[in-house]
DNA sequence: GCCCAGGAGCCCG
DNA sequence: CGGGCTCATGGG
């Protein structure tokens, strides 16, 4: 029997509880000890008044970028590297170089890049406060950000729901995969990020709080149970996921090895 | 060694 | 408008 994605959301709350996104540096039991340890802890379940400060919100917007397509607890090594060295704050990022910027982040890869991206974001924060973000209504907001370069949907979005705590669905790699398993879109042809984010939206009254839970159980599901190769025998949706057990979903199309 | 991770830009047809 | 390529570290 197919889930509706309403259900989904009290399955998973049920089932993982209160997540507490987007973690926080400060928030670590290493926040203040520049030693990194093995994993991170810096969420805050059931609190949604967290950020609470303009220096949260602007830790979770470059935690955004950095988070792109790499695995968090890399991305917070990051993040946790701008801490030790004084540079999370926007007059800092704007006055070093590209170069020791992009060496500070190293770990979060694609680190050349993502330098540069931070600089966009800081030029444009410079342009447009967080205060005046914060007044601004969402759709406004998401293109503006958008126009930075090296923030893409996914990354605006993040910024929106979870620095500025504004109601819009995030949608990522997970929960794409997870839709199409579960069978709330086609797999073939692939859905857009708009198609995603207009059916889950669709699902429930625009609740900042909502959305926020409940792309982070998304999350927690994907990352233990619903990976790439799904572990289906620990999965609590077995009875309504459509793809149990038939091939762990299915390979890009051709993929090449190619070592230069 | 291979595979993957809380994407985005660019270039092409 | 969509597919393919590039960017890159660190953990399993």
């Amino acid at each position: 029997m197919p889930i509706k994605i309403h259900d989904l959301y009290s399955l998973l709350l049920k089932k993982y509880g209160y997540q507490g996104w987007w973690p926080l540096l400060r928030l670590n039991d290493y926040g203040n000890n520049p030693t990194l340890r093995g994993h991170y802890t810096g969420y805050h379940p059931g609190n949604y008044e967290i950020p609470s400060s303009y220096e949260d919100v602007f830790e979770i917007m470059i935690g955004s970028i950095l988070a792109q397509n790499t695995s968090w607890i890399n991305a917070e090594k990051a993040l946790n590297e701008l801490y030790k060295r004084n540079l999370l704050d926007i007059q800092k990022l704007r006055d070093i170089s590209l170069e020791y910027l992009a060496e500070s982040i190293r770990s979060s890869g694609y680190y050349n890049q993502k330098a540069i991206k931070i600089k966009n974001l800081i030029q444009f924060l410079e342009n447009n406060p967080i205060s005046i973000l914060l007044e601004k209504p969402v759709e406004e907001l998401r293109k503006s950000l958008i126009s930075v370069k090296g923030i893409g949907p996914e990354t605006a979005d993040s910024i929106i729901l979870y620095a500025l705590k504004k109601p819009i669905f995030v949608i990522d790699a997970y929960t794409k995969r997870l839709s199409i398993r579960l069978g709330f879109v086609e797999h073939n042809p692939e859905p857009s990020y708009q198609e995603l984010q207009d059916l889950f939206q669709s699902v429930f009254d625009s609740d900042a709080n909502l959305f926020n839970e409940f792309h982070a159980l998304i999350v927690q599901h994907c990352v233990h149970v619903c990976e790439k190769k799904p572990k289906c025998e620990n999965c609590l949706l077995t009875k309504n996921c459509p793809k149990i057990i038939i091939q762990p979903v299915k390979r890009k199309k051709s993929r090449k090895t190619n070592s230069k």
